[in-house]
Parts: C-alpha cells; sequence; structure tokens
DNA sequence: AGGTTACGTACCCGTCAAGGTACATAGAAG
DNA sequence: CTTCTATGTACCTTGACGGGTACGTAACCT
C-alpha cells in the first residue's frame, strides 16, 4: 500500500504505467516515452517492480516489462471508504444542476 | 493529481484522512491519533489542504478539519483505465475457483 | 574471441520531505 | 492586560529521492 502509492506518486512512473495498459513494452520503448536517461528509467522500472505493479520476462538482451494490476485493485478498495462521500456531493451536484437547468447561463 | 498522489503516500497523512471519514475533528484531535508531535500533524494538515483534501474551519481557537472528497475522485478515475484489467484476471480466479470448488481444501 | 546491443548498478550531487525543538499568533478567560 | 489554550511557522538536521555520468553484465553477431 506504502509502496504502490508512492510508486505512483510519480509522473515518469505513472506514464510507464499508462503505457503499458496498451500491452507489455522493452525497457528500451518505455525509457523513449521519458524525457530522462536511461538509468532513470531504469531505476523507475525497480521502484514498480518492487511495488508489485510491473513483471519483468527477458527475451535476449531485451527485459519485456508488462503491467500488474493487482495492487491497484488495493488502493480502489482502499478508496472505497471515500467513493460513497464524494459520490453524494457529485448527485447534490446533479441535483442542483437539474433544478437550475436553463434558468442561467455561462455563470463563471 | 501529482499533490494528491504525494499526500496520499504518507501513512500519517491516510490515518487522518481515515479519522475524517467519520466526521469532522480539531487538529488536536487529529494529533492524538498519530505518534508524532504536533508541529508534524500541522504540516501534514497543510499538505491534506493544499492537495483540497481537507477543508478547515475555526471556531474558537480550534480548527476544525474536515474531508473533502473531491480529488479523491479524480485518483478514482485515473484507476479506471486499470480497473478493467485487474477485474478480468479477477474473473478468471473466481472462475477457476468455482470450477475446482471442492476438490481439495486449504491449499496453502 | 571481440564487438555491439540492451539493460542494470554504483556513485555523486542537489533537492525535498519528515521529524524535532523553539517560538509566534490568536482567541478565551480571568 | 496577563495568562492559558490551541495551533501554526521558523529553523535545523537527517534521510530518501530523482537525475546524471561512468561502469558492469549478459546475450547476440561475426
Amino acid at each position: 500500500m506504502e509502496a504502490v502509492l508512492h510508486a505512483l506518486a510519480d509522473e515518469s512512473r505513472r506514464t510507464v504505467l499508462d503505457a503499458l495498459v496498451a500491452g507489455e513494452a522493452t525497457a528500451g520503448e518505455l525509457a523513449a516515452l521519458l524525457p530522462i536517461a536511461r538509468p532513470g528509467v531504469s531505476r523507475h522500472l525497480r521502484v514498480l517492480r518492487e511495488a508489485g505493479l510491473v513483471e519483468v520476462r527477458q527475451r535476449a538482451q531485451q527485459r519485456i516489462y508488462s503491467l500488474r494490476p493487482q495492487p491497484l485493485a488495493e488502493i480502489d478498495e482502499w478508496l472505497g471508504r471515500y467513493r460513497a462521500l464524494w459520490q453524494q456531493r457529485m448527485d447534490a451536484l446533479h441535483a442542483e444542476v437539474a433544478r437550475g437547468r436553463h434558468e442561467r447561463r455561462s455563470t463563471g
């Protein structure tokens, strides 16, 4: 949990995860997406691995990374405690909008 | 997003949020939940405020904190890209369990 | 075997973050 | 106006983190 959220709290690592939604990728392909040097990418990949968010497979010299979404399910479950709260307010907002529908436009 | 995930990536701050699900609390009450000194708590509360995760109200000398779950909805939305993936695997697991139902017990 | 390719690790540096102690501020109470 | 209470800010120290450069390693190629 701690490790997962820490891993997610970095733009570069989220970029990697987002890329892996589309399917596996080699370390080199992932590195090409980021504005930093290879070793930095390797370190980010390590953090993701240790958080259980990615898996590695080796093919020749290449390391092929793939997504392991399970830890995200844990985050999702934790978020569940809060979901009712924001939905409550979204419902209130929707009701508000429905009530005042075309009474005023572009109010701010 | 960055600020919110960074805020969540700390045990103390998650403890505060979890406490606020039950309702508002003063800074002192929140500090009592944590094993660190008051000034540390004040700083954590500041991080949460700047991430938009809590709101403050003042009553006499007390600051009353309450939850602002909206930023969590944004995280939830981001997680949405991955939800299908882990559910897919959970479904597979369920199918597995259903298929092998009472063939073996307490296998690990 | 030697070179090339694809990664990772080691090491250094600057920055940020979390914790603590001391102090400032604002309201309440006398 | 002084004192007590509740909370935040200033400042310092330490440890982690992200980035870079240099180097190590393992697999393929000739």
